[in-house]
DNA sequence: ATTGCAGCTGCGAATTGTTGCATCTACATA
DNA sequence: TATGTAGATGCAACAATTCGCAGCTGCAAT
């Protein structure tokens, strides 16, 4: 389930439709290098496909975001950046003095989310969040 | 640090002013029972005050933010809610399918501040969070 | 009490993201 | 291939928040 044709089977088999708009905005969020605002996959499926709607995009990101095959992230710079699945569930430690990024796997979360789990029956969906802090040069 | 005085005290002594705008909007968020939104603040502010504008109330939220008076947090319904320092450290877990939320101390996350801790070096910074997924009951 | 001015406010406009609705279209069915 | 229709799109209105700027004001120093 990882390449273009793949998903759009998903979409397909779960009675959403293929539109070119889809397979442009899906292109761009699977080859950008990295984290992906919606502003930024207007202006390059705008390039090839002009007409498209800003609220496409941002429609066509809900979904994907509910079928699991993109996931959103807030990095507190007022606005939400966009991954492939294929990238694979990660985090990232925000430095709120100079502004580094450190990237952490999933696993780092993995007693936080037992522990909601044992205590609270809750299972939360932590796939791709920015944690703000301090980081060790800045401390 | 957990009265009025103490917080118009804490403002004038970094060079900031006292307004009554800003005493009532502190007012604000210290009596509401709960959560507050900046909506909210302006509507009860307004009744004893008018003419305030809501741009300061959002101004004055800002600043509150910075010097750690009070906490804002994202409850996924499209505007964000503001909790005066005193209540607390806290999370929530809200339900995506029934909506629930259920509160939880902040110290659930203090092995994950140490992990973060231990193995980057990274301080983070997590007073009041709202973690999504699904409760017990919708499971 | 008066003065000076940095900091604060109100106002209106801009920005960013969401929503309602009329129209259009992908695609299942015949 | 033609047709019906649920689902998708474009557009414009809307909602939440931020910003620029001119004028106002708290307060420290006189
Ligand atoms: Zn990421
Ligand atoms: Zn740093
Ligand atoms: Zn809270
Ligand atoms: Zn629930």
């Amino acid at each position: 389930m990882s390449n273009k044709g793949d998903i759009l089977n998903k979409l397909t088999q779960q009675g959403y439709r293929i539109t070119p708009q889809r397979i442009m905005i899906l292109e761009a969020v699977e080859d950008a290098e990295n984290h992906i605002s919606a502003e930024e996959i207007y202006i390059f499926v705008c390039a090839r496909y002009p007409n498209v709607n800003i609220s496409t995009v941002y429609r066509t990101l809900e979904l994907l975001k509910e079928l699991e095959l993109v996931t959103e992230t807030d990095f507190g710079d007022g606005r939400v950046r966009y991954h492939s699945i294929k990238k694979g569930h990660h985090h990232h430690l925000v430095c709120q003095k100079c502004g580094g990024i450190i990237d952490v796997d999933e696993s780092v979360f993995a007693p936080l989310r037992e522990s909601l789990s044992g205590k609270y029956g809750f299972e939360a969906d932590i796939h791709h969040l920015a944690i703000f802090g301090t980081c060790k040069k800045c401390k």
